[in-house]
RNA sequence: GCGGUCAUAGCUCAGUUGGUUAGAGCACAAGAUUGUGAAUCUUGGGGUCGCGGGUUCGAGUCCCGUUGGCCGCCCCA
């Protein structure tokens, strides 16, 4: 007998596993919503091309791809920035500023698999276009932990680390550094937190070896935790970007101070993402524990409308994986068990009482109700007990005697009361039992 | 792509130095019970022991390979 096995890092939604993906889905839509931002959708299926012009010719090996009978080169999305940069760039001119856009979608990588990363994931994805100042961040970061927080999670549970590779640029440069130089520092910083001083053999491999003053100033700067630790760093560098840049950070985080957000971010360096297409402010959110991968990262984009080609248009944005949020929240006991009952379950005595059941039956499913009822005809003792492991909280009763005198029999599977109703008032009866429960 | 580790029923797991027809609990289903939800009892379905090869009189058990899961490395848009 052949057996078919699902595709390696593929995931299957049984219903109680559905039943949780579309409680986080319906939550994260809901402060989307209250955010102002707009839902979108887009193919699955893009050209190669797209993601080779974002992100280089290595890229492909992550990736889904292939050739499709037309001869294309495709591949499926392995993120949604590129196609929201399409969407955007092709009507930039018709769109009301700021565009604020969401989706929740399904993404591929080809990749090995390990906890909380699999090969394919959901993402909520929230960008803003067409608003070059901090106000956009403010925006993003705001709705970011409210799309954590809105599942009971708090300041204890997780936090956002903020930074910026601008300051980063402009401190560099100030050191001295040029372009070269300064793109295999941030490389090494990026690297820093797990590997350590390892982190710069790349850099003294391509540049020699690295001064000890220099490497004091990188890591001075990359153990910067907070604004006043900034501004002190700073004072003894001069430039005027560098004042520009602290001005930013400051409103910054003034305005999330003022939303009551400043306990959930931190201000840390030493987060630069990897990711060359950033061009300022960057950010992620982990688990306060340190035990889980990222839950969320983004940061502002600049020029990948125009990279893909559209006219120049500011852009910031982040996502939120599905599967690492998962983890923290059944691990903070946060992830509701989703029960699908029934309002209302029909034990029926017999043929006869099934016909004159099926009336009222779809009756109350076309008010709205829901209602099953055994299948087969099985006694009276099986029906109660699967009224009751239903979990519905009515029951109604179709039995030869109760029609005889032309009345059911509802039982409230609560407090295992009974009355009798005429059959013509079944739905009403329904209707003010669950007005009041 | 690399390394470690694991794989027996839908789930959790037993399975002796290699030895008869591979077991238990849970879950599912039927019955005891054709008018009231618990509990109990009885019974049943469900396994090519992940797959392939090797050693052996004989392999769930030992060996090799392979596939897949988990963990770590690389990567992480």
């Amino acid at each position: 007998m052949a057996t078919f096995q699902t595709l390696p890092g593929f995931r299957e939604f049984y219903p109680d596993a559905l039943a949780r993906r579309n409680h986080v889905f319906r939550l994260w839509r809901q402060t989307a919503t209250t955010f102002g931002f707009n839902e979108y959708d887009a193919p699955v299926l893009e050209p190669l091309e797209l993601y080779k012009t974002k992100s280089g010719d290595e890229i492909e090996a992550q990736l889904f791809s292939f050739t499709d009978k037309g001869g294309r080169e495709v591949a499926l999305r392995p993120e949604m920035t590129p196609t929201v940069c399409r969407l955007v760039g092709e009507k930039a001119n018709a769109l009301k500023r700021p565009i604020k856009w969401f989706s929740i979608a399904e993404f591929y990588r080809y990749e090995r698999m390990q906890k909380g990363r699999g090969r394919c994931f959901f993402q909520f994805n929230a960008d803003i276009f067409g608003e070059p100042g901090i106000e956009a961040e403010s925006e993003l970061i705001a709705l970011l932990v409210q799309c954590l927080c809105a599942f009971g999670l708090s300041e204890q549970d997780f936090y956002v680390r903020l930074s910026d590779r601008n300051l980063w640029f402009y401190y560099l440069e100030a050191l001295g550094l040029d372009d070269a130089r300064t793109r295999a520092m941030l490389s090494a910083v990026d690297k820093f937190e797990k590997s350590g001083d390892e982190a710069f053999n790349s850099y003294s491999e391509q540049f020699g070896p690295l001064d000890a003053a220099l490497k004091e100033k990188v890591l001075a700067f990359l153990r910067v935790k907070s604004l006043p630790a900034l501004e002190a760093i700073l004072s003894s560098v001069p430039g005027e970007k560098l004042a520009a840049r602290l001005t930013d950070w400051r409103r910054l985080l003034g305005n999330l101070e003022a939303m009551g957000l400043a306990r959930f971010v931190e201000v840390d360096l030493a987060v630069v993402r990897g990711l060359a297409y950033y061009t300022g402010f960057v950010f992620e959110a982990f688990d306060r524990k340190g035990e889980l991968r990222a839950l969320a990262g983004g940061g502002r984009y600049d020029n990948l409308v125009g990279k893909l080609g559209y006219g120049e248009l500011p852009a910031v944005g982040f996502a939120i994986g599905d599967m690492t949020f998962a983890l923290l929240l059944e691990q903070r006991g946060l992830m509701p068990t989703f029960v699908q009952a029934p309002d209302i379950y029909a034990v029926i005595g017999g043929a006869q009482e099934r016909l004159a059941a099926f009336g009222d039956i779809h009756a109350l499913r076309a008010a709205g109700f829901k209602v099953d009822y055994p299948m087969k005809e099985v006694a009276f003792g099986k029906q109660f007990k699967a009224a009751s492991e239903s979990g519905a909280k009515l029951a109604l009763i179709y039995g030869g005697d109760e029609l005889a005198k032309g009345v059911v029999k509802i039982r409230d599977l609560t407090n295992r009361s009974e009355q009798e109703i005429p059959r013509d008032q079944v739905l009403a009866t329904v209707k003010d039992f669950y007005s009041q429960h």
